[in-house]
DNA sequence: GTAACTGCAAAATATTTGCATCCTT
DNA sequence: AAGGATGCAAATATTTTGCAGTTAC
C-alpha cells in the first residue's frame, strides 16, 4: 500500500464532506472549496478516499457519482449498506439511517452495495 | 399520453432484452441488433419503454445505465425493488429474485428504487 | 532526494439535442 | 395527412489520462 501524505486540499475535502447534510458530487465539492483547486485533483482525492474506505459514493440515476463521508458506516471497508435517497426534484442525495440486510447469496461474493431510493423529498412535496 | 406506434426496431429491442440473461447497456443492445440501427434510436426506444414501465434500468457504479425487461416485476410502474448484482470482474449486471422491503419513510415519497450489490460473481470467483 | 500530490490540457465515454426525413396509422 | 419514429451530426457532461511541475516527508 502506498504511503499517503497530508495535504491541505485533502483535509478540506474531508471537512466539506463532514459538514455536508447530503452527499456531494465532485462538482459541488469544487464549488464549496474556499481555495482554488483543480477538478482533476478532487477526483483523485475522492478516488483515494474511496479506496481507503474513508468515503463512499452512490451513483445517482443520472449516472453521476455522489460522495459522502462514512460517518455512519460502522467501519472502514464495510459494505456501506445503508439506504440513500435521491430526490428527482431538487436532485439531492441523502444517506438515510436505515441499513439493508444483504441476503446470503451462494453464487455471489458481495463487496459493496448501493441502495438508492428515488422519489420526492419532504422539501419538494 | 402520446399514442405509440409499432416498429420493428422497438420489437427487436424488446426481444433482445427478453432473451438476455443479464441487464444490457445501450451499447450491448446495439451490438446484439441483427439489423442496422442508430444508437440514438436505441436510447430513445429505451427511454420510451422506461417511461411506460416495460423496462427498468439500474445505474452501475461505472455510471452507465443497464436495462432489463420487467419480467419479474409484478406490475408495470412498480418500484422494481429487486436486487441487482454487478460483477466487478466481468462487469455483468444481473437481476436477482430477491426483493427488498422498502421501509416506510415519513419525509420521503419513494417512486423507484435501485438496489445494487457489487462484487464477484460465481463465474469469476 | 524521492515519491506523492497537483494542475493543465487533452482524451475518452455516455448520453442528449436539433433537425431533416421516413414511415405507421 | 399527421405525428410518431429514425438517422446523422453536433453538443453536453462527467470522468480519466498523460505529463510536467510542486511539495510533503
Amino acid at each position: 500500500m502506498k504511503k499517503r501524505r497530508n495535504t491541505q486540499k485533502q483535509e478540506l475535502v474531508l471537512e466539506i464532506l463532514a459538514n455536508a447534510s447530503h452527499t456531494m458530487s465532485a462538482e459541488t465539492i469544487l464549488e464549496a472549496m474556499p481555495i482554488k483547486i483543480n477538478k482533476t485533483t478532487i477526483y483523485r482525492i475522492l478516488e483515494r478516499f474511496t479506496e481507503s474506505g474513508k468515503v463512499h459514493f452512490v451513483t445517482g440515476d443520472d449516472g453521476r457519482a455522489y460522495y459522502a463521508l462514512c460517518k455512519q458506516c460502522s467501519s472502514e471497508h464495510d459494505l456501506h449498506n445503508h439506504i440513500h435517497f435521491q430526490c428527482k426534484y431538487c436532485n439531492q442525495i441523502a444517506c438515510l439511517p436505515y441499513t439493508i440486510n444483504v441476503p446470503e447469496l451462494e453464487n455471489y461474493e458481495v463487496q459493496e452495495t448501493q441502495f438508492l431510493l428515488i422519489g420526492k423529498c419532504k422539501e419538494c412535496i
